[in-house]
DNA sequence: ACTGTGAATGAGAATCATTATCAATATGTT
DNA sequence: AACATATTGATAATGATTCTCATTCACAGT
């Protein structure tokens, strides 16, 4: 309950009320601020990030970043060891992007591929339903290795 | 100590001795099991499933699989919640393949892309070491959804 | 604005997965 | 066989996440 640093935008906002009607879920300061760390946040966050960052007590944040994650508001990202990272679903967010994961740090990191990969990908993974059975809800491309910061260091 | 229902076969053994001994690792009667586990399950394992599996004592498979991911013989697969799963080293194993991770009942099981999309990955990951000075070390690329089994049932 | 009902909160306890400990044992070597 | 070192396994310790429950808050109807 301390304070965020800034707030979430009208326009997210708007688009969030209506993903938690669905489920009775409403849209409180508490929840505001952890979705203002994913917005604001220029990459996936820990709870413990987002806890630390927004000022809602930890078990709050765990609580809310699971009702997200089910209301489809939040997803969750794999990183690498330590605890998992959030951050907003793409329909509530800017673009569509995948993830660099330093294996050393642990730090994840933004990055949009080409126009030409997403296209093939999407086909793909299109094919996957009548091939599998498999209803494919999104993909991950993930990309692990070391940051820049990383390399420069140690091994 | 039961017994492994399949045992690790000798080529796979050969190249693994070499990769352990780089770490002054051996290759126990222990390691054969979960390593046979993996070998003959034909997708990405939990912790507990190799344990029940082979017959080893969980705190054994914990610490040996976490040794066997440091020399690079097994690599950790991201499901959806429940434990981290694992799986042989593509070097270790049959062929390039990429995951189908159920988010209902968080099975992970193996997909083969097409030629043509790996090399477009590939191409596309190779550049990231100059655009961003991110040292590449693999990629996942997995998809999400429900499997055949889960989509016939609930919501 | 006032009230009622159900959702949300938060501090701590409880749980679950994973890691560390350490004495006993197994391995590969000379 | 004897040695030096790696491995094992039962259990304790840790760390992350979930649960509990009495209190507080949010929204709808008045």
């Amino acid at each position: 309950m301390t304070e965020a640093s800034s707030s979430l935008s009208a326009a997210t906002a708007a688009a969030v009320v209506q993903a938690l009607a669905l489920r009775e879920l409403r849209l409180t300061a508490n929840r505001r601020s952890v979705l203002a760390m994913l917005e604001h946040g220029e990459r996936p966050l820990t709870t413990e990030e987002v806890a630390a960052g927004s000022g809602v007590p930890v078990s709050t944040v765990y609580r809310n970043l699971a009702e997200l994650v089910d209301a489809g508001v939040v997803v969750r990202v794999a990183g690498a060891g330590g605890g998992d990272r959030h951050e907003l679903a793409e329909a509530f967010s800017e673009h569509h992007h995948h993830h660099l994961v330093c294996t050393d740090c642990g730090i994840v990191t933004d990055f949009t591929p080409s126009r030409q990969l997403e296209t093939l990908i999407e086909q793909e993974v299109g094919a996957l339903l009548a091939s599998e059975g498999f209803e494919v809800a999104h993909h991950v491309f993930d990309v692990r290795g070391r940051c820049r910061a990383c390399s420069s260091v140690r091994r």
